[in-house]
DNA sequence: ATCGCCTCTTAACCCAGGTTAATGCCGCCG
DNA sequence: CGGCGGCATTAACCTGGGTTAAGAGGCGAT
């Protein structure tokens, strides 16, 4: 039994419009969700009202508050289809009960909280280590359909920084590059 | 066998004094290590030298390079011990297959990742949403004792701004506070 | 004791990014 | 068709943090 056969028996395929929300910060949905198909932000809302964008979701990924799915505390962000979504869900509770009977589909969940703890680390590395500029520059080399897909503001909230700035950033780049 | 057997049965105790590196940026060491006496921080080095501190650890924590251990890639941070430490030396890879055959552990193993990667996702959340002020004053809540344990230079490295920045939030505290 | 080294603080100046606001553009809706 | 709302850009001004440098303890070594 691998992740695709558990899916296929566990999993609750849901749709989502554009523009709708999966859940929100402050929610307590425990749910896991893996992408068929569309395009998520994860985001935070700061106290001062602004958004902050934790992470972009294609297909293939999956995504879930971990403090509502391990820790029964309420979502830190809120998850939002910016296309059409197709979702698949699922217990974490019950995939880990599962796998403890499977040890493919075991291996399978440490890989995925690996892969997800190397991502958090590489993103951690970029806000401490890095200017706006070169976070901007990383983020286009590593997902370069993101910028067709997605207004500036979100990538500027990604960045950690304004509109403005990003737009002053790339008039930089472009001096500099031309 | 819970992960205290493990560690009698497989882990190789080393000594380090304070100042000697565990591993540094760069390095391939694979293994992990448990803290069991001691007080260590992991840090990065910017592409202009400068210093930004990953995490401070102590006494009960697990530490190592996820991308060596896991992935056979250099580690991109270095690991020094900031006080004399007694450290319980394994491997991932081991670990897991052991896991295999026992639940108990195996359990350990997705807790471990699971905390690490709520950790680094507050951490996310801190460095994307907050100010170096806001940072400042949940470090002084989350480790109180850290202030005396090290110098204002490595707590602002933590912070990811300079001494100097520092030393005037912490003025701009003082003034409003008192 | 005193020298040297290190840490912390403070000040002066600089720069990246935030804020606000104006402009132009595009797409949508009536 | 015209109007309107959202997005991107640009400019002007402000602010937090970086940089450099100076001075003030603290402390171990000679």
């Amino acid at each position: 039994m691998d992740f695709s056969d558990y899916l296929k028996d566990h999993g609750e395929r849901r749709e989502f419009a554009r523009g709708s929300h999966v859940f929100r910060q402050g929610d307590t949905d425990p749910s896991l969700y893996f992408v068929h198909a569309g395009f998520l932000k994860a985001y935070y809302v700061t106290e001062s009202g602004g958004e902050q964008i934790k992470s972009f979701l294609e297909a293939g990924k999956v995504i879930g508050s971990l403090t509502a799915a391990c820790a029964a505390e309420p979502a830190t962000f809120s998850l939002v289809c910016m296309e059409d979504c197709v979702l698949e869900r699922f217990s974490y509770d019950h995939l880990r009960d599962v796998a403890a009977r499977h040890p493919l589909l075991s291996e399978m969940v440490t890989g995925l909280l690996l892969d997800l703890a190397m991502k958090k680390e590489r993103r951690e590395y970029e806000l401490l280590c890095l200017s706006a500029e070169q976070r901007y520059q990383r983020l286009l080399a590593r997902m370069p359909e993101l910028a067709a897909r997605v207004t500036q503001q979100d990538i500027a909230a990604y960045l950690g920084i304004t509109p403005v700035a990003l737009s002053r950033i790339k008039k930089r780049l472009a001096e500099r590059g031309a």
